[in-house]
DNA sequence: CTGAAAGCGCTAACAA
DNA sequence: TTGTTAGCGCTTTCAG
């Protein structure tokens, strides 16, 4: 071990001088791909040293020597919302066994925010980018120019210039829709989120067709303006004032379910007595609410992994083929759903 | 603005031929800090051409040269933990709006993972480091030697070498019994998390400073093997079953709570009325789980962002202080506490 | 106020 | 099998 601080930071020069080796052999030798091609015996002695001197490789040198920087930016839309963590998870798993590491940001809800920190990372040369969040055309256009490898996570792209891996929301809410029918309920409302990211979209048309489907009116439908807790006061304050004979209810994800609950509870309407509520995603913690919520899951740290390992593949053989990977949610029957009173 | 793919990268020189100038100059108006020694007239053709040209500045050039990269290391132990979220949203927050990017990884819990990942980050050339996790010895040591700033987030160094923003976690399990105490309870129990870890064992030791005081019993501790909800089950079952005179339980934090209402459950026994439980942490949800969770409050958002702040301010100004910020929580009364039944 | 020149630390082509 | 050389793109003295 080194003894003494050295205040100057060790180079392959450094070693290079103290093994008495060239320093294009040091970085030969440091490199697993390259280090068959020395003889052992230097090999050996370069690594003792650059142990010994604590050497510890350059990234940004050795960034703008090979313009890769094995580095990979994740864009969230809100790391607070329970659904990304077990993603994120799942994306470090795959990067850091393939030594790539992640930078990751929160773009809040603004297409300019977005735009700025995908400008940022593509700054700080990342090898590629997973969208999770919002991701407006133009951010998709940027990364495009640049080539830079993009996948979407949990949103698709509408115009299919990017790959994406997705849930299948319209299977998810036709999955919800048919258990509550199955129970016996007719009239059940919806709770969408924004239609505006493909998510809430495609849900809300699986709502549509599977009501449908069944011959029933899908006329009970508010908008929450975002995928949260909060957000879903108002359409649900709607939805029970206006529909007065509702005995269920769909969210479009967990949270707007949660939010529903609060709404319920003020009005002291219990579920499922009074109303059957179905969410969507399975969130963390999604068996303790009360009552512990009926709802699709969807695998998100599954999500995540594939997400990574789709990236690191376009990355390594400089695949230019998109793709969609669409998951196949199923249902989770808890305590929030029952059969409607007679 | 720009046509045409370049499939090459626009570098300071590309911009510098077009607007007739040297590459220097360019790189001068460029930067807000020594773009005011250049003719208005000059900065303003340069920052049109290199718009125009969809110039990117090559992050790792840049790092490789001034030898700072704006990069935080940011280490957790675990995302999926729910405490963690709103810590890394806090970061994100302010590292965002100095224009610093966070790199993000998770260590399980073993040291030697712990280790792996610090070095990664150190050769990714991190200007400072942000632990949240585990945190051993070697680690600090390693960073130290490399003067690498770093700060300790909701764990604190036992020997003091680097600086720390902590809950007052002695203080949080002297509010948690107390509560208990005031609602007439004297045979309280407590599951502690694992000791090796500042937080485990401060908690601990206020769980018993604060019995003491009141006179009680602190016999009816168990430990846990991880701050997890699983964990819970073989600490709960001890306590339940060796202990049957219990009113109360104490957790150290709300993820044993959780695993502690599991056990409860399963045994038919009813919280609040059979056993009251107070957590720790008042993470996520502890609102809606079944009971709502009496807890102690840490405001995990604002921890991030002063750890954040604190560490921008030591690489700015290359302080060397050590100091420790004690955060006070705050107790939050819930559903799941009520006075022992006679 | 602007240009010239050097060099951060690494790796990869080419030579020997 | 190893050494030489050049250069990735930027910033920053030093000159002018």
């Amino acid at each position: 071990m080194n003894v003494g601080r050295q205040m100057t930071r060790v180079t392959v020069q450094d070693v290079a001088r103290q093994a008495g080796v060239h320093s294009s052999t040091v970085s030969r030798a440091l490199n697993p791909e390259t280090r068959h091609r020395l003889t052992k015996e230097v090999v050996e002695r370069i690594l003792a040293v650059s142990k010994d001197l604590g050497y510890v490789p350059n990234g940004a040198a050795a960034m703008l020597r090979t313009q890769r920087s094995k580095i990979i930016g994740v864009i969230l839309p809100d790391m607070t919302n329970p659904v990304f963590p077990p993603i994120l998870d799942g994306i470090d798993h795959v990067l850091d066994e393939a030594e790539y590491v992640a930078m990751v940001a929160n773009t809040g809800k603004t297409a300019d925010h977005e735009h700025l920190v995908v400008e940022r990372f593509l700054g700080r040369q990342v090898d590629g980018l997973l969208l999770a969040a919002f991701s407006d055309d133009h951010t998709i256009e940027m990364c495009a120019k640049r080539r830079v490898p993009v996948i979407m996570l949990n949103r698709g792209d509408q115009r299919q210039r990017v790959s994406s891996i997705v849930s299948d929301n319209r299977l998810g809410l036709s999955i919800a829709v048919n258990h509550l029918v199955s129970l016996g309920h007719r009239r059940i409302g919806y709770i969408s989120g924004p239609t505006g990211v493909s998510t809430g979209k495609l849900r809300l048309e699986g709502f549509k067709a599977e009501m449908a489907r069944h011959g029933l009116d899908a006329d009970a439908v508010a908008m929450a303006s975002a995928f949260t807790r909060e957000a879903a006061l108002n359409p649900a304050r709607a939805l029970l004032d206006r529909f007065r004979d509702l005995t269920a209810v769909v969210a479009a994800n967990d949270l707007l379910a949660l939010g529903l609950y609060d709404e319920l509870k003020s009005r002291g309407l219990r579920c499922p007595s009074d109303i059957s509520v179905v969410g969507h995603n399975d969130m963390l913690f999604a068996d303790v609410l009360m009552p512990p919520l009926t709802t699709v899951r969807i695998r998100h740290r599954e999500m995540g992994e594939h997400a990574a390992r789709m990236l690191l593949h376009r990355i390594r053989d400089n695949l230019e083929s998109i793709v969609d990977i669409v998951l196949k949610p199923e249902l989770v029957v808890r305590e929030s759903t029952a059969a409607p009173r007679v």
